[in-house]
RNA sequence: GCGGGUGUGGCGGAAUUGGCAGACGCGCUAGAUUUAGGUUCUAGUGGGGAAGACCGUGCAGGUUCAAGUCCUGUCACCCGCACCA
């Protein structure tokens, strides 16, 4: 009686299909429970077992909390906008359309061998107008209020995608998804002002459950900083201002910096003595890359401006102003002051130049290195302040500062805002055209989806333009205000921007007339646990909280966050414990596994394989050990007896594996989950036989892992009327998870030399007893001084003695 | 450089508040069944040792009756950020 996954699984796949048990509810007096993982982008390469870890771990929880008695909602979609799909039509002269729709085809199916319980009934997908022309209304939304504008800036430019990209998709100067070199590229671009949502961004992260690497990293990201503005005068007409966070140690600045693309350089130009040289460096900077810029952080370089200085003004002197690459003009104003004793960068930079160190704040030895302890030093050579710990003369500079009107308390962001056009085929249109007279103007509502028009090639063309551009008949069309001769903008969306509001969409996927209708918003409210990579922490998950937050704004949904509870998952890695790849040859194809020993075993290992969170290599042989335990529930069958209760000898495992499945699927220890659950088994075959009350308790507490073949068991040994997936899940009670009697240790000198069985609730003076009745104990401690006793109810005795 | 994390058998990994280190699984050894292999079952399996006390959680100290867990120092690896004033 083999067990056939082969023939069992798609049984029960089709069954719950067919039957409809994964439907979500709309409108249901059951709580609510909202279970979302990152709806995958579909790539040609198809699945690899990394794939099912996430979704296997929320199906779990969904499928527990379904037998809890809770309306669940998890779904899935496709994110299938982006450049890979696009890539490939050019390369092969396909259609996206079609290329997507392929894609989608064979991941869907191999999900769907997985017996996921999503609700396919719900299924989006970005590239569906239907589905785009509620991304494009959101942008309109925030084009009306000001917070989508467009803006000449430098970007960073992939030469390889021929694309913009944001900050985000830069990694170590290289684009995140070629690898291809980044350069800099003055282009007008759309932006979006998350900036204005910066401060919300953290203070509401108080709001939400998500791990705390994952706050910090954001809180990081965005990089909020308290410091002050001060003006500096200048030998010229114009004033310098700076941005810093140390007020404190104005009377050490020695010196200032600025940009070499700050615009005060040209304005000055003609009372620079040694212009040629400034213009030189200015021109060596720009061709350097972010990339080698950072690279060389650790060799200071910059030209002093001959001919101008500026007035440091707490105390009148007169400073040299430098420019400098070490400064940057994105961040702060662009210029700074320069307190060598403190600021670690102005420190090195003055040794080379040979600037003075005055010291301000008294603790280190400023002449060795800079001293930058706040919390210790004690302000010195600073006349007002003199005396007054850091945080004082903070506080007392900035009310100084403000009382001359030449400063002023002030908070500063690393976060940019984002840069959200792409010169792309495959994404959403956006939606504005350009008109002359009347600048840039939203198309009206009634007119979304504005569709993609089919084109001929679209090859992204070299002068940077997207390749709707050449659609003459497409761009050219009128302005929604004056009538007059208008085009269309041909720049798309990033892939961000269908998958910043997606969970929304499922809440309703079907609605034309809203993003969501108003009750659906009112009783799913957000998503309430959303597992996904770390990699999205400053993408996906932060430009989502801000469209969130920009729609709860304008009362569209009825929550300041999306996501109530996050967590995130560990990679699989390949065998060779490196990750899995193409290139690296060790990519597992889930197909292979399923057809080999089931989806079962697959869910089940990728749980058991170890902590959730953390990444784990694939083991092809470790996997059996899954196989083995699903066969091993299997033949339950052969010892079933026929009896409606729990026996005795299992009872107080039973309570226990209840409570242990039940707390563990809840805090994402599925790893111990099921580890409690072959122990259990293992005691049943100790005793040679289950009965069915039994075995329908084993097989519910399986089936969040390994649905199929609970399904089967449940209905072959008819353990119950209906289908597993309709059984309640049941209930542990507290006073029989506790044993009677305790095995504890009994150690003389913290040295373990005796263990005895007692009661469970026996008390100090009962167990030492008992503990000295042990002849080796007693033998022990016979002719020595007892120092101290020491009792741990359910765990050990300790006897301390002394000859 | 800054921030976060991780170091436990041959391997993946367990270990509430400090309280029997190594649960569970893989692998391995022996035996049984099968009289080819595989499967299944039973027993064993941190190290050393005949046995014992003994030694063991990256390393070195410390606190404690008791430390994988707390403190100090140190090393290695991984991830994120990277001149953010």
């Amino acid at each position: 009686m083999k067990y056939d996954h082969r023939t069992v699984e798609p049984k029960w796949q089709k069954k719950w299909e067919e039957a409809g048990v994964f439907h979500a509810e709309q409108n249901c007096d059951k709580e609510k429970f909202f279970a979302l993982i990152e709806f995958p982008y579909p790539s040609g390469q198809g699945l690899h077992v990394g794939h099912p870890r996430p979704y296997t771990a929320l199906d779990t929880v969904s499928r527990k909390r379904r037998l809890q008695g809770y309306n669940v909602l998890y779904p899935i979609g496709w994110d299938a906008f982006g450049l890979p799909t696009e890539n490939y039509a050019i390369k092969n002269h396909i259609h996206p359309e079609i290329v997507t729709a392929k894609n989608i085809s064979r991941f869907k199916s191999q999900i769907q061998s997985l017996g996921i319980s999503f609700d396919w009934s719900r299924e989006i997908n970005t590239t569906d107008p239907a589905y785009y022309k509620w991304t494009q209304w959101i942008f309109l939304q925030l084009f009306k209020h000001g917070l989508a504008y467009k803006k000449e800036m430098s970007v960073n430019w992939c030469t390889s995608c021929k694309c913009v990209l944001a900050n985000e998709e830069v990694v170590n100067g290289v684009c995140e998804r070629c690898g291809s070199e980044v350069v800099h590229k003055v282009k007008s671009q759309w932006m979006l002002k998350i900036t204005e949502y910066a401060d919300r961004l953290i203070d509401d992260l108080e709001l939400v459950d998500y791990p705390e690497r994952v706050k910090l990293q954001q809180k990081n990201w965005i990089g909020r900083s308290y410091g002050a503005e001060v003006e500096f005068d200048t030998s010229t007409a114009d004033k310098l201002t700076v941005y810093t966070t140390r007020p404190d140690t104005l009377y050490g600045a020695t010196y200032m910096v600025i940009s070499p693309e700050h615009p005060c350089i040209e304005k000055w130009a003609d009372k620079l003595s040694n212009l040629q040289e400034i213009r030189k460096y200015k021109e060596e900077s720009a061709k350097k890359s972010d990339f080698e810029r950072t690279e060389m952080n650790k060799d200071k370089t910059g030209v002093k401006l001959d001919g101008v200085y500026a007035i440091n003004p707490v105390n009148g002197k007169e400073i040299p102003i430098f420019i400098s690459d070490y400064v940057l003009v994105s961040y702060g104003t662009g210029a700074i002051m320069a307190v060598p004793a403190h600021d670690t960068r102005d420190w090195e930079f003055a040794k080379k130049f040979n600037l003075p160190i005055i010291e301000v704040v008294k603790g280190g030895n400023v002449e060795e290195e800079a001293f930058t302890d706040c919390a210790t030093g004690i302000m010195v050579n600073s006349d007002i302040l003199n005396g007054l710990s850091v945080e004082e003369a903070k506080k007392k500079m900035i009310a100084f500062l403000e009382e001359k009107g030449i400063g002023r308390q002030k908070v500063n962001y690393k976060l940019r805002d984002w840069v959200f056009s792409r010169q792309r085929y495959w994404g959403e249109p956006i939606p504005i055209v350009k008109c002359d007279d009347c600048g840039y103007v939203a198309i009206d509502e009634s007119e979304l989806p504005l569709k993609l028009p089919m084109v001929e090639s679209y090859e992204p063309t070299d002068n940077g333009e997207s390749p709707l551009a050449n659609m003459s008949e497409w761009v050219e069309t009128t302005c929604p205000k004056c009538g007059k001769k208008a085009y269309r903008e041909t720049d798309t969306m990033p892939q961000w921007a269908g998958s910043s509001w997606y969970y929304l969409r499922y809440m309703d996927p079907h609605n034309d007339k809203a993003v969501a209708s108003k009750e659906a918003l009112d009783y799913w409210k957000n998503v309430d646990w959303y597992n996904g990579g770390m990699e999205h922490t400053t993408l996906h998950l932060l430009y989502s909280r801000f469209w969130h937050k920009f729609l709860y704004d304008i009362g569209v949904v009825p929550t300041k966050e999306p996501y109530n509870k996050r967590t995130s998952h560990g990679m699989i890695l390949g065998e060779n414990g490196e990750k899995m790849s193409k290139s690296r040859g060790n990519v597992v194809n889930p197909d292979d596994i399923v057809n080999e020993y089931g989806a079962d075993t697959l869910r089940l290992y990728e749980m058991f394989i170890g902590d959730f969170e953390k990444s784990a290599p694939w083991s092809p042989s470790s996997i059996k050990g899954c196989r083995r335990f699903i066969e091993r529930f299997w033949n339950l069958q052969t010892i079933l007896i026929d009896s409606n209760e729990i026996r005795e000898e299992l009872e107080k495992e039973f309570h226990k594996t209840i409570k242990k499945v039940s707390d563990d699927i809840e805090n994402i220890k599925f790893n111990t989950a099921i580890a409690s659950l072959m122990a259990l088994i293992n005691s049943i075959y100790n005793v040679g036989s289950i009965t069915k009350k039994e075995l329908a308790i084993f097989s519910i507490l399986l089936n969040p892992f390994a649905p199929h073949v609970t399904e089967e068991i449940w209905e072959i040994c008819k353990l119950g009327e209906g289908i597993l997936a309709s059984q309640s899940w049941p209930k542990y009670d507290e006073s029989k998870c506790v044993e009677d009697m305790v095995e504890i240790v009994v150690q003389i000198n913290g040295k373990i030399r005796a263990k005895m069985n007692i009661p469970a609730d026996c008390d100090q003076q009962k167990a030492l007893e008992l503990a000295k009745s042990d002849e080796k104990i007693h033998e022990a401690i016979s002719n020595m001084n007892i120092v101290k006793e020491i009792y741990v109810k359910g765990k050990l005795v300790n006897i301390v003695v002394k000859p």
